[in-house]
DNA sequence: TATTCTACATACGCACCGTATGTCAAGTTA
DNA sequence: TAACTTGACATACGGTGCGTATGTAGAATA
């Protein structure tokens, strides 16, 4: 029986991702050459620019996919946490952590940005953005954070936190500066606190 | 008398730089054509290769001279204050207010960070992350900061400021958000005090 | 089975970067 | 000051890569 069409566009679509998962974080967004690209999962430019518009369409998708795995992990890391606000913490380390990746690093916060503009923008709004606000939200809800603007504090705390890495992932001692950036992200947290501790 | 060689080679550069920061603040880095940009300036691209060495080299030349514009400025504005304390809050509202300039956020923001790398290891060492860092461990040394790492914490900052501008000139109101931006970036800053408020 | 549709391939033009080579004026030496 | 050297910049060329216009084979539909 023969594949039907809507199978194998999918298919072709998740290939050329997945592809230029690779290309772009291995190369970076302008130096990855879409005919190398296509060409490693048997395709052509062809089936590039009718499936995403253009080069940057491409990029989009990707970002989408890389943004929204780690805002489910992020989600699932915060939910295991004793309560809200350590749950806060949580995130914010695991968003620290996730950023060391170099996939992550290359493509959604340094070439994401430079390439599409600003992350609320994007077509998936930033899944990550939305996760951490709505931690935000609710843990005002409960008195514990004094009544601040959420999205301006998810915007701050994510942007501290996305330094973080980019500073640990350019460090000669990854391993001895992490726990230095964890720390003083907790301490910037912490001002949020009705109670500071 | 005819100029010297050194005089109308430092003019040259001079020009370069000038149109450089247009080109590359309205159109970006990578869609600002050197032959258009050096042509404004009635040269050509020899004169860009022979002192620059690439685009990329150019782009650092630029990269430096704002954010060396900038360190001075919020030097200025930090020293006006009249503590150490208020002078970083009073520096890192300079910040925010400055990358809504669409020179500093297009050049210095986004595309320098994804084509030249970490801020940390430019050049200029990035001036505006050594200013708050010296700020950071005054206050530590004067016992009104934890005893975090200075680094770690001027990065952190710089990032939630950096972020906080991103989402404010991205925003369909900035007049409205930038207040939000600006007390939310001292809340996260009182964390690092010893007795918050 | 004949026809339409479409996902993708092929082919072309254009723009742009980097380099290799040329050139002329500013400096240098005698 | 005249011959020579240097180097800052211009010119010319090749290669690469993106986007689009056009072609095509196989699935969908009747």
């Amino acid at each position: 029986m023969a594949k039907r069409r809507v199978e194998t566009m999918e298919e072709n679509r998740a290939k050329l991702i997945a592809a230029a998962r690779k290309a772009f974080a291995k190369k970076g967004y302008s130096a990855a050459s879409m005919d190398e690209l296509t060409a490693e999962v048997s395709l052509t430019r062809g089936a590039l620019y009718h499936n995403f518009g253009d080069k940057r369409g491409l990029l989009a998708a990707v970002v989408d996919q890389i943004d929204s795995e780690m805002a489910s992990r992020a989600q699932k890391i915060g939910a295991r946490a004793g309560n809200d606000w350590q749950g806060l913490l949580a995130e914010g380390a695991a968003y620290i952590e996730m950023a060391l990746d170099p996939e992550v690093q290359r493509i959604v916060l340094l070439d994401g940005p430079a390439v599409l503009g600003d992350p609320s923008r994007w077509p998936s709004q930033s899944s990550c953005l939305q996760v951490t606000k709505r931690t935000v939200e609710r843990l005002i809800a409960q008195g514990l954070l004094k009544p601040i603007d959420a999205e301006a504090a998810a915007r701050l705390l994510s942007g501290a936190a996305l330094n973080a890495a980019l500073w640990i992932a350019a460090s000669d001692d990854p391993k001895d500066v992490l726990p230095k950036a964890i720390q003083a992200f907790r301490s910037l947290a912490a001002g949020l606190l009705v109670n500071p501790v």
